[in-house]
DNA sequence: GCAAGCCTGACC
DNA sequence: GGTCAGGCTTGC
């Protein structure tokens, strides 16, 4: 699934083969992957230039420049759990699920939009649409420094792997990076933000880091569909320690790994290497016994 | 039935 | 305003 080091990688790809490619042709399969009329899409990126490419936590921007030096627009795109965007030949054979294609000038690459899921999203933004978009997310996992790190655990409560994902506080984890920084830094993923001790969350900033270089040093993990933009799978899935590990040893002390799921998602860890604070039982009561049978 | 990111809406 | 459940989607 496209988490940070994902996206950083497509980042790099899309760096590499198409800065300063003009987009000649727009074509929309499905619109239900665009933001917006798909009309209003295709025109406002046609006959534009990538003049740069960035990203903020998951999201992937394109900075488009016009013939005239005016008018700009932005490409903003968002893999959700099964997006690819892969820069290959017009001629290669279309695969099924490909929502987006935006031929380059001279006729022979195009960049795809391919999402099995689609709960992908791809827009054409404004400047100002742009800035309120990236506002609404915290500062990037990569970006983030261990004080603001700190400050935004503090007068939080909830479980600590929901606020590893919560995109306002810091962008570009997901699931599989949540559950292996969690590991990394000995914290059970139930544990309250706010009640976790500074040498905790020293611990848990600096796992980040450290989990997110590595990733991306690797090109990602391909658990299933996570492709870059030449097609070829990240090779950070034999990293993985806890990360749908349930029942195996853990790699540091052997305990069997244990999965449990919060706000919705799973979470795998090791019960013994990140001990269940006592607060999270006391805190709980009333809610868990609201809990379904 | 499960997996996931993200959005919406219910609840306090 | 914070917190969390539910729904979207489809291949395994």
């Amino acid at each position: 699934m496209p988490e940070l080091p994902e996206v950083e990688t497509v980042l790099r790809g899309l760096q590499k083969s198409c800065l300063g490619q003009w987009i000649s042709q727009v074509e929309v399969g499905h619109p239900g992957v665009i933001v917006g009329k798909p009309e209003t899409f295709a025109t406002g990126i046609e006959g534009r230039q990538i003049a740069a490419v960035s990203r903020k936590g998951k999201v992937l921007v394109a900075e488009l420049a016009g013939r005239d030096n005016a008018d700009e627009a932005f490409l903003v795109m968002r893999l959700g759990m099964t997006g690819q965007v892969t820069v290959e030949a017009c001629a290669t054979p279309v695969e099924p699920h490909t929502h987006v294609r935006m031929q380059f000038e001279g006729g022979e690459k195009e960049l795809r939009f391919r999402d099995v899921r689609r709960f992908g999203r791809l827009r054409c933004s404004t400047r100002g649409e742009l800035d309120a978009l990236l506002a609404s997310l915290g500062p990037d996992a990569r970006q983030v420094t261990e004080k603001e790190f700190l400050l935004a655990m503090r007068s939080r409560r909830g479980a600590v792997k929901s606020w590893l994902m919560n995109q306002q506080m810091v962008a570009g984890l997901g699931n599989i990076y949540a559950d292996e920084a969690l590991f990394e830094a000995r914290i059970h993923p139930l544990a309250q933000p706010d009640r976790i001790s500074a040498a905790a969350g020293r611990r848990l900033y600096k796992a980040v880091r450290k989990v997110l270089k590595k990733a991306i040093e690797l090109q990602g993990t391909s658990f299933r569909d996570y492709i870059d933009i030449e097609g070829r799978p990240g090779n950070y899935l034999p990293k993985l320690r806890v990360y749908q590990k349930t029942g195996k040893p853990c790699p540091r002390c052997r305990s069997s790994i244990r999965r449990m799921v919060i706000a919705g998602r799973s979470s795998h860890f090791c019960p013994r290497c990140q001990r269940r604070p006592r607060q999270v039982a006391e805190m709980r009561g009333p809610r868990d016994r609201q809990a379904k049978p």
